[in-house]
DNA sequence: CGAGGACTTGATTTTGATCAAGTGTTGTGG
DNA sequence: CCACAACACTTGATCAAAATCAAGTCCTCG
């Protein structure tokens, strides 16, 4: 529970590789040698394309990101949809793949101004063939990147009516902003209700009404951007 | 393009680890040593469960499975909706999370008799402790888990229509068959309309609607369980 | 050969999309 | 600091897509 600007480093899931190693009588402290810290982008920027050379990890020391792909794998000149994969939070991670993959397979655009800490791969690779610990943590970190997509998979696929999707969606917001240690009750939603029907399969007039159903049945109160959680129980209930 | 019975071990996904690892003047070979090849599995029988013990990478070498997750994360008891993640076939893997997780995050199911070969998580842990190369084997194979699932993401939320989830279902199918070297114009499902509805979120009627409709139209051919591709084209137009 | 499950087809209903017409909100330049 | 343009949001009416309900037929395995 805390209302700072920027995640704290032990809070970022990038420390596990920032966190000084310590290998024997070594001691690596790439905090300070490896990361350029709190590299700034402002609401609307792009922090990366789909396509671009994949140089470097992200870790989100504060604001929002907007992840998607372009359907046809590519070739983005023509008419072509935009499909919004997911969101990223403060103290996550962006980019990850960038240690397997020569380009990013998604593009990156800040939903509102963001801070984010910068670890190139090279510096990465460098000492990841050195200490096998980090590359253990390497390991970890895209396991729980793919424990969270099965879960989002699990929460949006399947056979769900719009209003478990949207309730899925609060509960996965809640969760999300309770392991970064922030407050889970009241939420600032960064995204448009566009971008959460995207993001679900639904049209934004379907988010609104559903948004406004829950209003009037006392579970949430939503006013624009800020979402309080009034009744978690019945959020459950619903899903 | 074969029709053995058995994916070889250099079409599967967990030669990277089988495969002979030379490193300098050691020579390890997994394939022997480590690997307990084709455990068998009956049609319907469970790989594993949910919240069992994770010991094991699997690979496919031959058959179908369905991976499923209960949606209260562990509690079983209560009537409690079972969600389709995921398939697997031939040639891929199941379970690389057991490698930094003490339990399985979801079920294992063999759609058809199975064969799959078995890898002890101690097994792994102890030559990756002393092999750099395996783990970053280990980066990749996990990394390619995490861009499949964007795809099908991708493929299947955002706001699409039931046949454009349909074609897309298809189209998953017969590039994943081609990545393992099988034919992909003549497939033969493995798991039922209801499976293929629960996955796509649509009900096993509308299922059975789009492939007739799909069959009127002369791009597939639907007989059961055999699916023949007739316009390849056409299917690509569609989504 | 019989039973249970998978599959199919048609009729009806419901959900959520689409269309339309507004009302806030916000950020920028005069 | 205000005006206004652009965009986000809201609300209601209508429509289409897919779910549900119902009643079978077809496999397949014991």
């Amino acid at each position: 529970m805390n209302n700072q600007r920027y995640i704290e480093c032990e809070q970022c899931n990038l420390f596990p590789i920032c966190d000084p190693i310590k290998l024997g009588e070594y001691s690596y402290d790439f905090i300070f040698k490896q990361v350029d810290r709190r590299v700034f982008f402002k609401r609307g920027e792009v922090v990366f394309h789909q396509g671009d050379p994949a140089n470097s990890i992200y870790a989100l020391s504060s604001g929002t990101l907007k992840l998607s792909m372009n359907e046809n794998n590519g070739k983005a000149d023509e008419s072509d949809r935009l499909s919004l994969i997911d969101f990223r939070f403060a103290g996550e991670l962006v980019g990850l793949s960038s240690l397997t993959d020569d380009v990013y397979s998604y593009s990156a655009y800040a939903l509102e101004d963001s801070y984010l800490c910068e670890i190139l791969k090279d510096q990465i690779d460098g000492i990841a063939d050195t200490i096998p610990e980090v590359q253990k943590r390497v390991i970890t970190m895209q396991n729980q990147e793919l424990k969270q997509m099965q879960t989002t998979m699990m929460l949006m696929m399947g056979r769900k009516t719009s209003q478990e999707k949207v309730v899925s969606f609060i509960l996965m917001l809640m969760l999300r902003f309770r392991r970064q240690g922030l407050t889970e009750t009241q939420i600032v939603l960064p995204m448009t209700r566009i971008e959460i029907g995207d993001y679900l399969g639904l049209t934004k007039e379907t988010v609104i009404r559903i948004l406004q159903y829950l209003q009037n049945k006392n579970i949430i109160h939503i006013q624009g951007k800020v979402l309080n959680v009034i009744d978690k129980k019945a959020l459950e209930q619903i899903v």
